[in-house]
DNA sequence: CGTCCTCGAGTTCC
DNA sequence: CTCGAGGACG
């Protein structure tokens, strides 16, 4: 084999261009359009068949070719890299109030300078504020030359290497392009990359990200451009720096000179159509609307969508449309008249974690919590959020001192998601759990194989005998109104209750004479105490706390026994013969009726006139929900949670908290949560409550 | 013995 | 709501 076959080597280089260029046409039809023509398999030939040729010939090899997307060598040390037109932040908004103050100034800025008619409406592009790290992307004669983080907004860090092994990002523009084009932009990841990241990153015991903006941001600061290449790192265009366009070859524009017939488009909609005529991506959420009320309509539709998106975003973005009256607007500070961003109450913050206490739980369970520097976060302030346990603190390596990410998910309850790690203090403590309990000094203790510590010192723990004293009020249990946490507290501290059964003997000149109570409340509080004489026997069951024997474990040993003194008196024998009782919960059972104390309180109670109801033999007719397990979700229009559970279960049927395959029916009301979507994913029939009422012959 | 289902327990803020 | 673990079932 010579090498002077030049017919050979111009077919080579006509068949590499060839591949070149449908590479890039699938790479734009796949990251840009979202409307792949060829399979992986497909793309990947094509990929090695140009490999192929490039090996055999590296005269050929281009620095536009898609094989040279990972080509540069890991860096020592990031350059920086100074933005010719610096980069911007944006003015922030976050109520209704706000975007009518902004339509106004930009309103009443525009109609003083002629630009628009007097009651007329401004128009603005709305698009969405990714949450992602914020890049600027240099062409020259359409082919990519410099990549560069934000930084301070005039110079940042250059990512050149690692912004080329980014897919979605050209490496050469297509159409009419520029001399020179900077394209601002945003980098990001989707949500389901950054989980299947961090399960790979955890498998090989390399460090997880706290989110897809963290895990997006350590993918382009990664000094090796093959690990960025590894990441699924997604770009969206939505501005521009420095543009110098060619008038037939000889004159300079700048975009200061907007609106010049030689500028590709008028309005930031047009250059928007334009970028992506160029083969860039932009996000297809956006629209053109007129005055507030045109943008605070986008904001609630992004905002009832927001779950849908692929990616996190944390607000939305406005600008005025037409290039001419932006420019008209010109900057205030840092930041353009004509532009503001629209964000999302937050859910997620950062906050410095100021220690980690422990609470006592009523089985003695010792709980974690960390007390956090206040901080607003998806609409509320907090202070405190649980860890949990031990194995959690470690999981998450969360130290004292560290500032930590809180984030508020879809539901309530704030959550520590981890800390960040470049702001640790080097006198960050690590947690230790205490030997003995903080509140009784008996020690505390963990079982083998179990994650939870317990205090040891069962009731004789004031901790312990004040949560089981709630528990024992709760609604679930035996309903008393009126006995809060500080009255228990004083009940207990004073002595004179020990127990549930010196509820019962309280009196009304008594409870008055403690703090913080009246005479009225202390009227309420015995009038509850005296509806609660008469429990079901499930409910009185689910008060004394056994351990393992929850609402409705109680109810199956109320129905199988009918007595409080039938269950003391079965062995275990007859207590396994109870649905859900296994060895553990009918030694739970038996442990806990052999402690004399226990059987002293049950004495106590019937002394103080309270009497648990047998529950009713299930009622003949209208058992149509026998045998069947429904799951309740969301809020229906008039039963409450409670009221529902109750006719199911008058019906002969069972409520459960989770879907699964043996779920007859979900019943969903508004705002139904992850259950809804599980009973669609499994076939399992949905019913709102016209369907139950009708299900369980109530319709009205 | 393994897998799936369900129950229990703990939790924040207003 | 979510996790962990006990129980039921194949």
């Amino acid at each position: 084999m010579t090498q002077k076959k030049t017919p050979d080597f111009e077919q080579a280089a006509r068949r590499a261009e060839a591949l070149r260029s449908e590479i890039a046409q699938h790479n734009h039809r796949y990251y840009v359009l979202d409307a792949p023509v060829v399979s992986d398999a497909e793309y990947d030939r094509l990929m090695n068949e140009l490999i192929g040729i490039e090996q055999a010939h590296p005269d050929l090899v281009t620095p536009e070719s898609p094989t040279q997307r990972v080509g540069a060598q890991p860096l020592a040390a990031f350059g920086s890299l100074r933005h010719t037109v610096p980069m911007r932040s944006l003015g922030n908004a976050f109520d209704p109030e706000d975007i009518q103050a902004f339509d106004k100034r930009v309103s009443d800025l525009l109609a003083g300078a002629g630009m628009l008619a007097p009651g007329g409406q401004v128009e603005y592009v709305a698009e969405l504020k990714f949450d992602g790290l914020a890049v600027s992307l240099r062409y020259e004669q359409g082919r990519l030359t410099r990549a560069a983080t934000r930084g301070d907004g005039q110079t940042g860090e250059d990512i050149t290497s690692n912004i080329r092994t980014l897919r979605s990002v050209p490496l050469k523009l297509i159409g009419r392009y520029p001399d020179v084009l900077e394209v601002r932009g945003e980098v990001l990841m989707n949500r389901a990359d950054f989980e299947r990241l961090n399960q790979a990153q955890q498998a090989r015991g390399e460090k997880v990200f706290v989110n897809p903006r963290n895990a997006a941001a350590g993918s382009l600061r990664q000094l090796d451009p093959r690990i960025t290449a590894t990441r699924p790192l997604r770009f969206f265009a939505y501005g521009w720096g420095e543009i110098r366009l060619v008038n037939r070859g000889q004159v300079e524009l700048f975009l200061q000179e907007a609106g010049d017939a030689d500028m590709p488009c008028d309005t930031h909609a047009g250059m928007l159509e334009w970028f992506e005529s160029l083969g860039l991506p932009v996000s297809a959420e956006r629209k053109v609307v007129r005055g507030a009320d045109g943008m605070l309509g986008f904001y609630a539709a992004v905002g009832a969508g927001r779950a849908g998106l692929p990616f996190d975003i944390d607000g939305v973005v406005y600008k005025v449309n037409e290039l001419a009256a932006q420019e008209v607007l010109g900057y205030v500070a840092r930041a353009p008249r004509y532009a503001i961003a629209h964000k999302f109450p937050a859910q997620e913050e950062t906050t410095l974690l100021l220690g980690i206490d422990v609470q006592v739980g009523r089985t003695g369970a010792i709980t974690p919590v960390a007390r956090l520097k206040p901080v607003f976060v998806g609409g509320v302030t907090v202070t405190n959020a649980t860890l949990h346990n031990d194995d959690e603190i470690r999981r998450k390596d969360v130290r004292i001192g560290d500032t930590v990410v809180v984030r508020r998910a879809g539901d309530v309850i704030p959550e520590i998601v981890g800390p960040v790690l470049e702001l640790r203090p080097p006198d960050a403590a690590l947690f230790v759990m205490p030997s003995h309990c903080p509140v009784c000094g008996s020690a505390i203790e963990r079982p083998e194989d179990e994650a939870i510590s317990r205090c040891t010192g069962g009731l004789f723990c004031a901790a312990q005998r004040k949560q089981s004293l709630t528990h024992a009020a709760g609604r679930k249990a035996l309903d008393i109104e009126g006995l809060g946490e500080k009255l228990v507290d004083q009940l207990v501290e004073s002595g004179r209750v020990k127990s549930i059964a010196d509820l019962f003997t309280l009196t009304a000149e008594e409870v008055a004479a403690y703090d913080r109570m009246g005479r009225k409340s202390a009227e309420n509080l015995v009038a509850a105490l005296e509806a609660a004489r008469k429990p079901p026997l499930g409910r009185l069951l689910y008060a004394l706390g056994i351990r393992h024997v929850g609402e409705s474990t109680a109810r199956d040993l109320a129905l199988r026994f009918g007595s409080i003194e039938a269950v003391m008196a079965a062995d275990e024998a007859a207590l396994l013969q109870v649905n859900d009782v296994g060895p553990v919960v009918a030694g739970s059972i038996l442990r806990f009726f052999a402690e004399q104390h226990n059987r002293d309180v049950v004495e106590a109670l019937s002394r103080a006139g309270v009497h648990a109801v047998p529950p009713e033999a299930p009622s003949g007719n209208n058992q149509r929900l026998a045998g069947r397990t429904l799951v309740l979700t969301g809020t229906m229009p008039n039963w409450t949670r409670d009221e529902a559970t109750r006719h199911i279960l008058a019906a002969g049927g069972k409520v459960s908290g989770s879907v699964s395959k043996k779920t007859a029916y979900v019943v969903a009301g508004e705002d139904a949560g992850s259950k809804l979507a599980k009973a669609q994913e499994l076939g399992v029939p949905v019913l709102d409550e016209q369907g139950l009422k009708a299900l369980l012959d109530m319709a009205d």
